[in-house]
DNA sequence: AGTTGGTCTATTGTATGCCAAGTTAATGTC
DNA sequence: GACATTAACTTGGCATACAATAGACCAACT
């Protein structure tokens, strides 16, 4: 008797149900645009539980990890409160960001083989000036993405780690107006002396102008954006 | 009837059992030179519960918060490992604390008040030059804590608090010959060019020295370290 | 009407039991 | 004796029950 031969796949490991309500638990966080009202945003462990239909345990563990993660801040016997960031951590955030990307931008231009720059250059040209005046929208998501080419690229996986983190907690307030036409506009142009300098493999330029620009997104917010 | 007037404090709240087990594992972790032997270091939850007197999910969720931070890994139905870094590990985290501390001082040279430098140039005096010589046990120390001022005068608490992480590993592998005579003597050197540019508020300079002060380290790390 | 103490409810913290998946040791077969 | 098989044990994941406390509500009393 033949052993019949399945073609199967082995199957994928199930994420652990932590794993899972962390995921769902974060995304619905920020897909919901929390700096929108001004009433506390509170979490009710067991209401996600019977909604997630699992028990508290992995509940209690997703949401134990957002309150490190700093997106949560469990009271105790009160409740789980959802977090806005103060303008004064935002900024901080922005600092840390600028300093990490500053590094990956030394880095790269000191060690990034051609092709990568290449690649880089490609994602800059492919918004021009004058398309982004009409699609500005897009060009939020399209400069995140620079950034974390940039910051990917520095084959220094601690730096990505990091800024994700901070990304997403900026990420929850671009519709504050963190990216509105005329800083898109400028950022091209930011974007392209950055790419130009890691192309002429000029480290010191390329590190000054990454800080720079970010810097700039840092002096953006402190003067527009209200949040307190 | 008048009130009596009690003279009383308010009762201090009680950190929760995760808080305490937290502590005293990492604690435990931490004095035990990890990098000394070679065999698997597990953590047993059940073990640790019965030790500790309290029940497994507090516990849980201080390994989870551990395993988070990357000092363990949990990895399911085979047990708690307390982590090694890799060498490239290290590199990078190394490379993160030096991205992190040249905009430390880069804030600090725009920013900091004269009674702060000051402060920080009593630090570096402390430890002259031949001192050291004789006391390079108590280097490795007085340098972290050098560094340390460094960032919290800052003023950006994040810095701080990612860098503390940092500080916390390579910490766990100073013993391995970081901070040896030769370069505990420079180091001082080093230091005290920093703290001369920091006076003198040349941003630019003791951005630079800062960070080449700990790629110089990262550098010794990567050639004198062995971990893997 | 206002205060005061009790009670009830909501909500997180902790303990404990069970389960599935590995690990190890014992056992049986050749 | 070598190797496959199975049984016992380990171990973290998860569910559930109970405990502790903050805060709302309420009734009684002044």
């Amino acid at each position: 008797m033949a052993i019949a031969e399945l073609n199967i796949a082995p199957i994928k490991e199930t994420p652990s149900l932590k794993a899972r309500a962390y995921r769902a638990i974060k995304s619905a966080i920020l897909e919901m645009n929390i700096y929108a009202d001004e009433t506390d945003l509170r979490l009710d462990e067991r209401g996600l539980s019977q909604r997630l239909g699992i028990s508290r345990t992995p509940i209690r563990e997703a949401i134990s990890q957002l309150d490190q993660e700093g997106f949560v801040r469990i009271v105790p016997r009160k409740g789980i409160y959802i977090i806005r960031k103060t303008k004064a951590e935002i900024h901080d955030m922005i600092t840390v960001w600028a300093a990490l990307e500053s590094m990956a931008a030394r880095l790269i231009s000191k060690g990034a083989d051609d092709g990568d720059i290449k690649r880089l250059r490609a994602l800059v040209d492919q918004f021009s000036q004058d398309e982004v005046a009409a699609k500005t929208g897009e060009y939020s998501d399209a400069n995140i993405e620079f950034h974390q080419a940039i910051i990917r690229m520095s084959g220094c996986p601690l730096i990505s780690e990091i800024t994700d983190g901070l990304f997403f907690h900026v990420r929850a307030i671009r519709h504050r107006s963190i990216f509105k036409l005329d800083r898109a506009r400028r950022s091209i142009v930011d974007h392209k002396e950055i790419v130009a300098a890691i192309e002429a493999r000029d480290t010191e330029r390329a590190e000054r102008l990454v800080r720079d620009h970010t810097m700039k997104l840092r002096d953006h917010v402190e003067q527009y954006v209200e949040l307190d």
